[in-house]
RNA sequence: GGGCGCGUAGCUCAGGUGGUUAGAGCGCUCGUUUGACAUGCGAGAGGUCGGAGGUUCGACUCCUCCCGCGCCCACCA
């Protein structure tokens, strides 16, 4: 027998397995080896080279690695694709910061510099997160690491723009755009964050140019200086008569238009249905540069765009006596200005919802500018088409609603960013400012010199792409597109994409939208939409609260399958995860269990061990047999819907409640003597239940296989086949669930007399004795256990009270139950019911009854 | 305003197409250091399934309304 330790020391065998898997390349996927397999591709969705390891990577990849791992052991060939993303703002943000612990700006290092200094910080932490992944025992193709940046990746992020712009899907327009101030960028719509806040509603008065003023309500005082024009409702009758009257905006002068007219402070009343009667004043200050409904209306009425609040936060020229402030000191300014001249009419407590930029939580300025966009309706269309068709099925399918709603009311997608961090925009702009788009200059150069008919110089767009328009791409980018590789013929579409519902927009609907646009498919068959980790209160896990947990604590603390275990327990299907380390104290002890398990089976296992497919004999080895059997049925199921919370359960209550608490415990009277039977079907159950266990736990089962001296190993229970039933005794298993009742009934007995073993009388099965705790001996009274079985237990007269107790408890209980069904059985439900319903609620009553005068005959013969 | 979801034991949650004596894990109580494991073993206590109606022979399960909670999109002058 081989030494094994008393505890799992997970820390060792995880070091040692995982250098083992990769160093035996088992994690590798290749054309050469899929050909004439069935593949099954996975890709992950690439992590942030910023990102630390949190607990939503923890879950991710642990979703995808029990997929993979099972994917292989039923028979595919899998690959799962890895990555990282460059992700350009936030990566920019984290290089900027480490500049100005410099004291530098990246205007100050200058473009090239600043790109430069951003691949040495890549370089050196991009692959931290990687490293951090790696501890979870994950399984992707490590070989094929790709990056959102690299060489190949880049050449394809051209490619698709170059692809949209000809096929009149991407434009360049004067728009008003979400612009952060911070990050001195562009954002898309869903890069902006909206959350409630307080603030305040300021009443301002307007003078008239003929006399009086007009009041109106607004959030943001400081775009008084950018408005052309008050609104009302053409219903308001308080208002009817100012229509096409004019208010002098007080304290400005004339402004300056986008189009460079100037536009003077006396600004006309205008009608418009779309302002709400109820809400403050009824009279609306319209402020186009600067608000996207005021930017409508002024698109309407045709009135002039005056920016006043610049790329920088600051009030720029227009401004007057204001120019050069920060856009909320000049709010201050502004307000007192108004106060001081009598024309503040009151401030209110407001709640409202201003954007703010999800990589630096800045408030966003609606700021009009020229920027890139996609035109989504066309792309929008063939995604909701596909959906619609089922070639792509969603779980859980609650999302596919959300899913369509986005689709169908989706807007065009600004993809310039005015960041270094990125793919260049392959866009290029001859002397008159004509646009070129080429796949790189020559190619553009080329377009410019035919159409001006002579050598030119172009120039370069400043901006580079949004980051999610790399990632759109990435199901087959990642395989080598736009060339016609192998490993897009064979690995491509996917199988299957999990991901956060979070990024159900940014990410997942893009990615099937470009997958349509390039490559007529969807990308992948199945999405998996798992809910977002809280903590135990359901807050969001946040920087701001701190109330996430360090996932290097938690490997330290429960391993890397106690994690896994614990994490995947606590995912429901699409809903949010409340966050309990409790649960992940019961992986630990799961694996210790297991752990434990296999130390007692190997003290049994003498020299090299064959497997054999077992001839049971005794009840609890053909019970043991075939209850494997249906965990294997059901299990097999859970993985193959993606039900990962019940596989857990199902797993545990296998390997705990039933082989550990039941087949090792009836299986030790005979393997202690030798009995081989005995030994090759608890031998034959933990075998399989290792394998059904090694997606979700893949150390503490390898670890395990380590340590059987079983020939003919393979590297890893994941080179191993997935198990199959191959046992049925379902009267054996009826048989021994019976037993296994009046066993428990036995102990309760003990237990409430406070003995640890009893005199039995009767004839019952072997293991009945063993497992009760049963003796031979003599007793004054005999009481027999409510059960199928003639079997009795000896009890002392004292003893006896407290037995009466009980059984008299039961038996009330039992009269309940049985007046009901009664009352059941003499009611319009026997005319009604179907057939099989009635029959098995005859033979309910039945075992009821039969239960009952079992009892009422016991207490009868213990009064009397 | 549009959409989605939730409310079952102290806690976290299971309970396809209506028929179970309503389940699990954790926690709790009692007992227990017997050579696999105290990260353990054995035995228990604990729920009028948010509320009110309705459909039905029968509702935790279906319908309506109400109460409470959460989320997404839009709006927020």
């Amino acid at each position: 027998m081989k030494e094994i330790e008393k505890t799992y020391d997970f820390k060792e065998w995880e070091r040692f397995l995982y250098s083992k898997w990769l160093d035996a390349k088992v994690f590798r996927a290749t054309v050469d080896e899929a050909r004439g397999k069935r593949v099954f591709t996975i890709m992950m969705p690439p992590p942030n080279v910023t990102g630390n390891i949190h607990m939503g990577h923890v879950l991710d990849n642990t979703i995808q690695d029990v997929v993979a791992r099972f994917k292989r052991m039923t028979g595919y060939y899998v690959l799962w694709q890895p990555g990282t993303d460059h992700a350009g703002i936030a990566t920019q943000n984290v290089v900027e910061r480490e500049l100005k612990k410099e004291g530098k700006t990246r205007w100050e290092v200058g473009r090239e510099e600043f790109i430069k200094r951003v691949w040495e910080w890549k370089e050196k932490y991009g692959n931290l997160i990687i490293e951090s992944l790696k501890k979870l025992g994950i399984s992707p193709d490590w070989d094929r690491l790709r990056f959102t940046l690299d060489d190949g990746y880049s050449k394809a992020v051209i490619e698709a723009f170059v692809r949209l712009y000809e096929a009149g899907l991407i434009y360049r327009g004067y728009r008003l755009i979400n612009w952060c101030p911070r990050c001195g960028t562009a954002l898309a719509d869903d890069e902006v964050e909206r959350e409630e806040e307080s603030g305040y509603i300021y009443y301002l008065r307007y003078p008239l140019t003929e006399g009086g003023y007009i009041v109106v309500a607004t959030t943001r005082p400081e775009t008084y200086l950018g408005d052309v024009a008050v609104a009302v409702n053409p219903q308001d009758e308080r208002y009817k008569g100012l229509i096409g009257k004019r208010v002098k905006l007080p304290f400005v002068g004339k402004r300056v238009d986008a189009e460079g007219k100037e536009v003077y402070p006396e600004i006309p009343i205008i009608s418009d249905e779309s302002v709400d009667m109820g809400f403050g004043t009824g009279a609306v200050k319209i402020t186009p540069a600067h608000d996207f409904n005021d930017w409508e209306i002024g698109e309407k009425h045709k009135l002039p765009k005056v920016q006043v609040i610049d790329f920088d936060g600051k009030i720029n020229e227009n401004g007057g006596e204001w120019k050069g402030l920060d856009r909320f000191e000049a709010r201050e300014r502004i307000v007192k200005a108004f106060a001081n001249a009598g024309l503040l009419e009151k401030v209110e407590k407001h709640t409202y919802s201003p954007g703010r930029c999800y990589r630096c939580s800045t408030v966003i300025e609606p700021l009009p500018s020229l920027q890139w966009f996609v035109k989504m309706k066309p792309l929008a269309q063939k995604a909701l088409e596909a959906y619609d068709k089922g070639e792509l099925i969603i779980v859980p399918e609650m999302f596919g609603k959300v899913y369509k709603n986005w689709l169908e009311n989706v807007k065009d997608w600004c993809i310039s960013r005015q960041i270094w961090w990125g793919h260049r925009i392959p866009a290029y702009y001859g002397p008159d400012g004509e646009v070129f788009v080429g796949r790189n200059y020559e190619e553009a150069l080329q377009k410019a010199e035919k159409r001006y008919g002579e050598k030119v110089e172009l120039k370069q767009d400043e901006d580079v792409l949004d980051t999610w328009f790399s990632s759109w791409l990435w199901p087959f980018a990642t395989l080598g597109w736009p060339e016609e590789t192998e490993d897009l013929k064979v690995f491509y579409p996917t199988h299957f994409l999990q991901s956060g519902w979070d990024i159900l927009f940014f990410w997942d609907a893009r990615m099937i939208m470009a997958g349509l646009f390039f490559t007529g498919k969807v990308p992948f068959k199945v999405l998996y939409l798992h809910g977002l980790l809280r903590d135990k209160y359901g807050r969001k896990f946040s920087k701001s609260l701190g109330n996430f947990p360090d996932v290097f604590e938690l490997l330290d603390k429960y391993g890397a399958d106690g994690l896994r275990f614990g994490v995947m327990s606590l995912t429901p299907e699409g809903r949010d995860i409340r966050f309990d380390e409790n649960q992940l104290l019961v992986g630990r002890n799961f694996a210790n269990k297991m752990w434990n398990i296999n130390r007692l089976i190997n003290m049994y296992l003498e020299g090299e061990v064959d497997l054999v497919k077992p001839n049971p004999t005794k009840p609890y080895q053909k019970w043991a047999l075939h209850m494997l059997g249906n965990y294997i049925d059901v299990i097999t199921k859970n993985l193959e819907n993606y039900e990962f919370d019940d596989y857990v359960k199902n797993l545990y209550h296998l390997i705990w409640s039933n082989v550990a608490d039941w087949l090792v415990e009836a299986s030790k009277p005979y393997i202690k003597e030798g009995k081989r039977e005995a030994l090759d079907v608890l031998l034959y159950v933990w075998i399989n239940s290792l394998k059904l266990a090694h997606p979700i736990m893949p150390f503490i089962t390898d670890a395990i296989y380590e340590t059987l001296p079983l020939k003919n190993k393979e590297i890893t229970l994941m080179k191993t086949e997935w198990p199959r039933r191959e046992y049925e005794y379902p009267d054996e298993y009826e048989y021994f669930e019976d037993l296994k009742e009046a066993i428990t009934v036995f102990r309760s007995i003990k237990d409430l007399v406070g003995i640890k073993s009893a005199p039995y009388r009767g004839d019952v099965d072997e293991s009945f004795v063993f497992l009760a705790g049963a003796e031979n001996g003599d007793a004054e009274i005999w009481v027999k256990i409510p059960s199928r079985f003639e079997v009795y237990i000896g009890l002392t007269r004292e003893q006896k009270n407290k037995v009466v107790q009980k059984l008299n408890r039961e038996r009330e209980e039992l009269l309940s139950v049985v007046s009901k069904v009664e009352k059941k059985l003499s009611s319009d439900f026997v005319h009604k019911a179907p057939k099989h319903v009635i029959e098995n609620e005859r033979e309910k009553y039945k075992t009821l009854k039969a239960k009952l005068s079992d009892i009422e005959r016991q207490l009868e013969m213990l009064n009397g």
